[in-house]
DNA sequence: TCTTAATCGGACAATTTTGTCCGATTAAGA
DNA sequence: TCTTAATCGGACAAAATTGTCCGATTAAGA
């Protein structure tokens, strides 16, 4: 469904938003700790969402990430998705028919057009403010709880 | 969404179920010629439908696939795309955590599931014989038209 | 019986995606 | 000013997916 890369996207994107409630600003390692990801391709995608302008970056000793504000605003889990995996989602053929298209459809082509578009409407509401809220108040989480050993 | 072998599978049913109605055997040759797809890639995926018991081959000259017509019955979307693909649909968490569950929920858990049930009950519900139906028509098409040029 | 045309399976190759490493640059702070 | 710790970008490596090739086997039909 989302590329891996997309995956480690949306969650950084997330782990920013979290920590920009107290304008905190986060290093890759951080990052890639809080969402358990690696870190070098995390840091790769979080590139991509810099040069998109949502996540602003500053170089050097206690450099690091954090979330562009004004963009942040009304961002929605759509947004993410489209910055790293594009629009692919919201078009391709659910049997990859490159011109798939209601003058040539592929068999499915009207019934899955439906499931196709409640997908995307689902990503285009879902607002990444609210999916950090709840993980802020512990209702969901962004990785699998480690168990701690000591020694 | 679907793997690229998952496509060629499904294709490849739709092609051997139109074939059925006038009980033709097809080789990989037809088959990929038929669909439009790397006829040597195409053999990998029909192995794994044979040895799945829904189709059926012949093995020496004039010999090929046929779909199994008992299997081929009442035989949804869902059951091929869960023989090459598995049910990684019917689970995957959107954004890949391994343990996401109503317990420990990813932040778009809740919301995700029913898009990805409708997904599912879609698959559940499409029949393979109505899409051949379909292409008989000629209502759809399994591969882009050729332009055929006589030089 | 021999040739031919087909599946079958395994090995291999190419491509894409995922992941790592490292050197260059940058800026903070001692 | 020097050391340190961070991003940035490019090259590289590993893994997964997609795609190809070929030899073995099988069976039809001349």
């Amino acid at each position: 469904m989302l590329s891996r890369a997309c995956e480690y996207g949306v969650k950084a994107v997330i782990c920013l938003t979290i920590a920009s409630r107290e304008d905190r600003i986060k290093s890759i390692g951080d990052i890639s700790r809080n969402i358990q990801t690696p870190e070098a391709f995390t840091a790769k995608v979080l590139q991509k969402l810099v040069r998109a302008g949502l996540v602003n970056s500053i170089k050097g000793k206690n450099g690091g990430f954090y979330i562009n504000k004004e963009k942040a605003e009304n961002l929605k889990l759509w947004d993410v998705v489209q910055i790293i995996d594009g629009d692919d989602l919201r078009y391709r053929c659910l049997l990859g028919l490159s011109n798939c298209s209601n003058a040539k459809p592929c068999p499915v082509h009207e019934s899955y057009k439906t499931i196709r578009e409640d997908l995307v409407r689902f990503l285009k509401r879902t607002e990444i403010k609210i999916l950090s809220d709840r993980v802020i108040r512990g209702e969901s989480i962004l990785k699998i709880e480690t168990i701690l050993r000591t020694n």
